[in-house]
DNA sequence: GATCAAAGAAAG
DNA sequence: TTTCTTTGATCA
């Protein structure tokens, strides 16, 4: 007989490491909405409850329906937003992750436990008829409950809970109130705010723009509606930020909304304040310091709609937007934006799929792009919108390179910087001194046979510490009481090798004595103002020295710094990693953008052994664009990305025979199904991973090249069913992942 | 024979 | 991943 196919079967995603579905009969009462996907469910799984999310509404299943367990609740009156279901399922199948998983992390942790995503509402409270009728002499021995009775009185439709609170009145004299009968309690929507008046959005006026901030504002208002990426590349100070601005105006302005992702370093109060300070509409973010109520909260108002604006570092991405207008990216190139285990997301990517789904213009922002970017505004896919010029009178400072060889060093510092580092004190100026190792020094050796402070768990040295005074491996959690003589020979002769920034801390408070000097690390600045604390005090602009570590390199405004000094340019730019010198000249532009942002002008010293390097020389010489264009075109000759797609399956276990057999094995089987299927994919290894022990454990890696994505992707896929398939995999974690940022 | 830890299997 | 079952080792 015709009719509407009969619903028997829900099609659920577990939070289970697992890559499939599992089948449930539905529960016996239907939701408002009916059964639709994007319903959250809590449903019997093995021996416990949990809750999944229902994606699929179908009549039949591969097992018999006897064998399916029944919902035993739908948690949901309408689905969460589609445009978050989809993004969900497209980064599972991209980055061949379960679907269960994948929706598990892209929720607020209250909503994974099962909470009702109701329309927030707030408290209003106001008096009852007793309490009009209660005279102001009613309650002669609580003024303050009086005082609150009286202010009550003169708003006749009550008040919301924050602004009684904000008048130094507490929720016990509400509560006590409330007993006496004299005020009540309502609970009222949170409606969505009115939009404001396109004329009345901002709380302060746009700054002017240069003629290329115009050209490039332009170019973007030309092409509010549809897919539209951009890269803004634009040198420190170029003002890239003034034009995220008026982006976001224009889209706020249209009655949309804006999702603007931030690196993890840059989500700092000064950067909430800039945007809060322009428009007059809540900005919304998305940080870790949030507890799970704000999140969800924030969650829900940018779901509503009710929220604008929203700022956020990576899991922002997966923020659901009920009125997408534009996705915006600030320092785009940013290595914070690739989550590094369980779902290897790219925030960056996804904003780029996420942006193309909801036909909306993507700005991708940054001094120095990824060659990815690069190469994708190179080939016309995206428009290349460049600012130059600084907002300041001066040129972006140079490079200056300080060869190392043969010289003396002090604290890891060569004389001509400890000159300049001198004389620029001297001028009543700032000194930044980077060095990209926390702790006394790399490691501790022993003076008479050689002996090195080795970690038991990792092919790693131990790192001294004199704060307090240990050798702990910055590998895994490893920590070590000093010896007091050599372990191998008894010598007491053990020595520190190398600097760190306790030890660059030290030699330059001996050295320097009449000024401050300011340790920026991980390690200082544990306490959670401490780092504000210091930045507060330098921005006051009295010569000091500032040592520290990528931390101090990142988006923080340092005006009265005039000489930047890198103790060593090298341990960055040399590394293995086929994206090491990438990444080490993005960061040695970043850092140089540290000095001469104010009135004067910038020193940069690099100090290297290498100072003949063609490309450190490009670099310093000619910029980044300039190594960037010669990075590309090797990265061409040997067939690595962005003119080639990897996949790295990265396997480790405990036992190293176990992580080689299974290694081999699942090579092996790769390539005969890759053979039979003709696809072009290169398979390479198995090989130990870089640093082939940590925290004791054997790593070893195969990597996967392929031109086409399509074909990548299929053999990801194929190795993913293997290995769930394969009974040895089991005892051994692995992991995909796609599109690796590095290869360690 | 009881107890405990390690290994293995299943999840609708 | 979580949970339960099976298996093997050890002890009194």
């Amino acid at each position: 007989m015709p009719g509407s196919p009969i619903l028997r079967v829900l099609r659920v995603a577990i939070p289970s490491p697992l890559h499939r579905l599992f089948d449930y009969r539905p529960a016996p009462d239907v939701p408002a909405c009916g059964w639709q996907p994007g319903l959250r469910v809590r449903v019997p799984f093995g021996r416990r409850e949990v809750v999944g999310i229902v994606v699929e509404c179908r009549e039949q299943s591969d097992l018999p329906l006897t064998a399916l367990k029944r919902v035993t609740a739908c948690l949901d009156d309408a689905p969460l937003p589609p445009d978050w279901l989809w993004l969900c399922r497209f980064t599972a199948r991209y980055y061949q992750h379960p679907l269960g998983d994948t929706l598990h992390q892209a929720l607020p942790v209250l909503l994974r436990q099962g909470r009702a995503l109701a329309p927030r509402t707030r408290e209003r409270w106001a008096l009852t008829p007793a309490g009009h009728a209660a005279g102001s002499d009613a309650l002669p021995r609580a003024p303050r409950q009086a005082a609150l009775l009286e202010m009550l009185r003169q708003h006749p439709h009550g008040l919301v809970s924050q602004a009684i609170l904000a008048q130094s009145f507490s929720r016990d004299q509400l509560k006590a109130l409330s007993a006496k009968g004299l005020v009540e309690r309502h609970e009222e929507p949170l409606t969505a705010a009115p939009l404001p008046d396109p004329d009345h959005l901002l709380a302060s006026p746009a700054l002017p723009l240069n003629r290329e901030q115009a050209h490039a504002l332009s170019a973007l208002h030309e092409r509010l509606d549809g897919y539209h990426p951009c890269l803004l590349e634009g040198v420190t100070g170029s003002g890239k930020t003034e034009v995220y601005l008026q982006l976001i105006e224009a889209v706020v302005g249209r009655g949309r909304q804006a999702l603007i992702l931030v690196p993890e370093i840059g989500l700092t109060p000064q950067t909430l304040a800039r945007f809060r300070k322009r428009f007059r509409v809540p900005v919304v973010a998305l940080h870790s310091g949030l507890t799970e109520h704000e999140r969800l909260d924030a969650w829900e108002a940018a779901a509503s709609g009710r929220a604008p604006i929203v700022v956020g570092t990576r899991s922002a991405i997966f923020t659901p937007l009920a009125r997408p207008g534009a996705l915006i990216v600030d320092e785009e190139h940013d290595a914070s934006y690739k989550q590094q285990d369980g779902l290897r997301y790219h925030a960056r990517d996804l904003a780029v799929a996420r942006a193309h789904h909801h036909r909306i213009p993507l700005l991708l922002g940054s001094a120095t792009p990824s060659l990815e970017s690069l190469a994708r505004a190179h080939r016309g896919e995206w428009r290349h919108l460049p600012l130059t010029r600084r907002a300041t009178r001066h040129a972006p400072a140079r490079l200056e390179l300080l060869d190392l060889r043969g010289r003396p060093r002090l604290g890891g510092l060569a004389p001509p910087a400890l000159e300049a580092i001198s004389d620029t004190l001297d001028a009543g100026h700032q000194v930044l001194v980077f060095i990209n190792r926390r702790g006394f020094a790399p490691t501790l050796a022993c003076h008479a046979c050689g002996w090195l402070a080795e970690c038991d768990s990792c092919d790693a040295r131990m790192t001294l510490h004199r704060q307090p005074p240990l050798l702990a491996c910055h590998h895994c959690d490893r920590r070590r009481v000093l010896p007091d003589a050599c372990p191998e020979c008894q010598s007491i002769d053990l020595r520190p090798l190398g600097s760190g920034t306790e030890r660059t801390e030290e030699t330059l408070a001996e050295r320097f004595p009449k000024v401050p000097v300011h340790r920026i690390d991980r390690d200082s600045t544990r306490r959670r103002d401490a780092f504000e604390q210091a930045l507060t005090e330098v921005r006051r602009g009295d010569p000091c020295l500032l040592v520290g570590t990528q931390m101090l390199a990142k988006g923080h405004h340092l005006p009265h710094v005039t000489l930047v000094v890198v103790v060593n340019a090298d341990a960055g730019l040399y590394a293995s990693d086929f994206r090491a010198l990438e990444q080490g000249a993005q960061l040695l532009v970043q850092v140089a953008g540290r000095a001469g942002r104010a009135a004067q002008p910038g020193r940069v010293l690099v100090q290297t052994m290498h100072p003949d390097d063609p490309h450190l020389r490009l670099l310093a010489e000619r910029g980044y664009a300039a190594l960037a264009e010669r990075l590309l075109e090797e990265r061409r000759a040997a067939a690595l990305p962005p003119f080639r797609f990897l996949a790295l399956l990265r396997l480790e276990s405990a036992r190293e025979e176990a992580a080689g057999e299974l290694g081999r094995r699942t090579a092996a089987a790769l390539r005969a199904w890759l053979a039979e299927r003709q696809l072009t994919v290169d398979c390479l290894g198995p090989v130990p991973a870089p640093m082939e022990r940590r925290q004791g454990r054997y790593h070893l890696q195969l990597m996967l090249g392929a031109e086409k994505r399509s074909a990548l992707h299929e053999a990801g896929a194929w190795l993913t069913a293997w290995l769930e398939a394969t009974p040895e995999a089991r005892r051994i974690r692995w992991s995909l992942d796609i599109d690796p940022q590095t290869l360690s």
